[in-house]
DNA sequence: GCATCCGTATTTAGATTCAAAATCTAAACT
DNA sequence: AGTTTAGATTTTGAATCTAAATACGGATGC
């Protein structure tokens, strides 16, 4: 109709890919909902084998669950997932800083790694929450992408993946954007004088701080809920 | 032919997955190689989509590589990969060391890990080398799955797989096996003493030596030989 | 009134078919 | 003889089709 597909540049399941991943991620689907076929493909204008190549590729990057003969769900992550994948960001995290502050060029990471902060600290004083959570997750993609190990940054992207999935994570505690600032600052400032130690020391400190933060939240949420039930 | 094939237990997507990951982490196809779906067909006596969702599924593993239209191919791992690999490995050692040894049952993994290494112990009187590498490959094994972290191991046994790729890994340094023994216990010893700071710096000391000691070794093979190609 | 059983409908898993793209072969021209 | 180009073959990527398994719903018996 409208558009022409003048040339698959990219494969279809690709494509598939990316609308798929953008909806779960963005939230459309709550977690436990079951992600069907037909929809996907009436609402894609493509057909189903890209549709299930893509999905079976999400399921392996964690942000879909397959169960033999009944389909596909997006996972509902307990606080044991949530604590998983902090203890994985803090490893990536504490090599992505080492590696950086022993790069050649770890002067030049450092400053655009202090530009993202820049931004942060506008949005701060603005009250805009919402950017500055962007901004944040924009701070440690950018560590991933310019520490210079491409799994690394894979490994990275797949957690931030399943992150998303939980939905409370804006961790809107109200002190807490300004530490997370200050302790972005002592990365950089170590990647920016090539302390390897330093830097890893900073980014693990940094995520524990961060879970610790919002364990504290789920905590006070459903006091006495269950413990490790879907958040 | 001879089995009617019971129960389909398992999907074929995954017998197929099982099948090709361990002719390609054997080593029967050669880095660089085309990975064609006909000639797995009729090996494996399946029809063509179990196959190629296998395929797809590996290609996410890192155990192949995907070009559009051209099929799938076994990755040729430059030294940069093995760097990349290693690194990761330092820092999923890092973690999973440390999470040993914070847990409760600290003492219980250390009797486990320690039995690994008196078996490695056995094989190194014995000069029985293969067999001493893969007890090394299972004590790696074994830390990443007790240490409670699913996705850790998970992420582990990718980077194993990817690392099967070179088959040059045997690693056969002369003095190098009695030294990697004692780094293991040094990694044991902390955990069993719950020593979580110390069980890191052990694992990460123990990755580091390992790989000095592989890239001399490649360094010694192809002196003047240009220095990222595949190994 | 409730539980169980059976039939139907939906949905996935796998097989087969179709078409486009790429590689390979070989002939023709310079 | 070397290069280029045209055709044939191979192989992937995508679409359609069939079968199996599960979930749902109503009817029937207790």
């Amino acid at each position: 109709m409208e558009s022409p597909d003048a040339f698959p540049r990219f494969s279809l399941t690709q494509e598939a890919y990316a609308a798929i991943r953008s909806m779960i991620i963005a939230g459309d689907l709550p977690p436990g909902s079951r992600v069907t076929v037909r929809p996907i493909v009436e609402k894609l204008n493509l057909s189903a084998t890209p549709v299930k190549a893509a999905l079976m590729a999400l399921e392996r990057e964690g942000v879909l669950e397959s169960k033999l003969h009944r389909g596909f769900f997006v996972p509902a992550l307990s606080t044991a997932d949530l604590r998983e994948i902090y203890e994985m960001r803090e490893a990536l995290d504490w090599l992505a800083a080492q590696l950086a502050a022993s790069a050649e060029n770890h002067a030049a990471i450092a400053t655009q790694l202090r530009a993202k902060c820049e931004q942060q600290r506008t949005y701060l004083k603005s009250s805009d929450v919402d950017a500055y959570r962007r901004m944040d997750l924009e701070f440690h993609h950018d560590l991933w992408a310019l520490c210079g190990n491409s799994r690394l940054q894979r490994t990275g992207e797949q957690l931030m993946d399943q992150m998303r999935l939980v939905n409370s994570l804006s961790a809107r505690v109200p002190g807490r954007v300004e530490q997370s600032l200050t302790e972005h600052l002592l990365i950089v400032d170590a990647i920016e004088k090539g302390l390897a130690e330093q830097a890893g020391a900073a980014a693990t400190q940094h995520i524990k701080s961060v879970l610790g933060t919002f364990l504290e939240s789920v905590n006070d949420e459903n006091a006495a809920a269950n413990g490790t039930e879907a958040v």
